[in-house]
DNA sequence: TTGCGGATTAGACTCATTCTAACTGATTAG
DNA sequence: CTAATCAGTTAGAATGAGTCTAATCCGCAA
């Protein structure tokens, strides 16, 4: 079943988009709380069938548009993989992505500061980044594989 | 122009080929060649339209046939960023890539065998990857800015 | 020469994403 | 109070990279 949003996270959905100028909406808050719910990297069309189960009434496009919306203002990342369908992401620690090869599922990988650093200081002078993204792909035998 | 083949680049054609039980064909040579002649990371549409230069008949399926059967005898790397074209890439070394959000063009960057290991030691114990890929995004100011 | 199998071809198809144009509903201006 | 405005939402059409299909080609072996 999907929780509502604790008052914690609604303030956080409501200064998140305040500060971009956007303000909460009720699809907004049915989306974002779909995505805080379930943290398996949904694709679009399933924060689609979960945000129906919320909101029966809401659209592909406006869930489009939502999760555009809420890369834009830094409360979820984009997560590609190849060519599949973009995935999307509440974790906003720096982190890796590990796809599993067999099941699909994407696990988050914590990112040490010491290896963001050395990742930074291979780039040769001219160069600067600001998005930095690393995925890993293989197999996860291990009974965590399920979890984050 | 598009140099022919180098009579090394011929035969490591061939033998890569070889190793997975497929032949030399004028339409592989042809896209190889392309790869080689300009290696800035094209996409499927403009090693097509670079082949046809050397072979006018060569078909848009053909060339996504060579390039795939090229990345399943580890010729070539794709490249992804974000859901734009495929582009690829036949620096066999491992590197990172480093997409200017100007121009969109992507550059190598080497990588380190130490840091690639400090990559590898962040994975969990039951993770066992394969394949990591490094990619970088931002603004490349400077002269060798349309280099690799 | 016939047949086989891999490679190539043109064009149809798929499907994630984007676009468009109409509609809604809240807020502001007169 | 109306009317005008404007962001957000909606359904459905359009886009475009990539894949699939069925026909053809071509080198080789029986």
């Amino acid at each position: 079943m999907i929780q509502n949003l604790t008052e914690h996270d609604r303030e956080h959905l409501q200064e998140a988009l305040g500060k971009s100028g956007q303000k909460v909406t009720p699809q907004r808050e049915a989306v974002f709380t779909v995505l805080l719910a379930q943290r398996d990297h949904p694709t679009v069309d399933e924060v689609f069938q979960r945000a129906r189960e919320v909101m029966p009434g809401v659209s592909l496009a406006t869930v489009y548009n939502c999760l555009e919306t809420f890369v834009g203002c830094g409360l979820v990342r984009q997560v590609n993989h190849e060519r599949e369908s973009t995935r999307y992401c509440p974790n906003l620690a720096p982190h890796a992505h590990f796809r599993d090869k067999e099941t699909g599922q994407v696990h988050d990988i914590e990112l040490p500061p010491e290896v963001m650093k050395s990742l930074r200081s291979i780039l040769p002078p001219g160069f600067d980044s600001e998005v930095i993204e690393i995925s890993f792909s293989g197999r996860a035998q291990s009974k965590d594989a399920q979890a984050n």
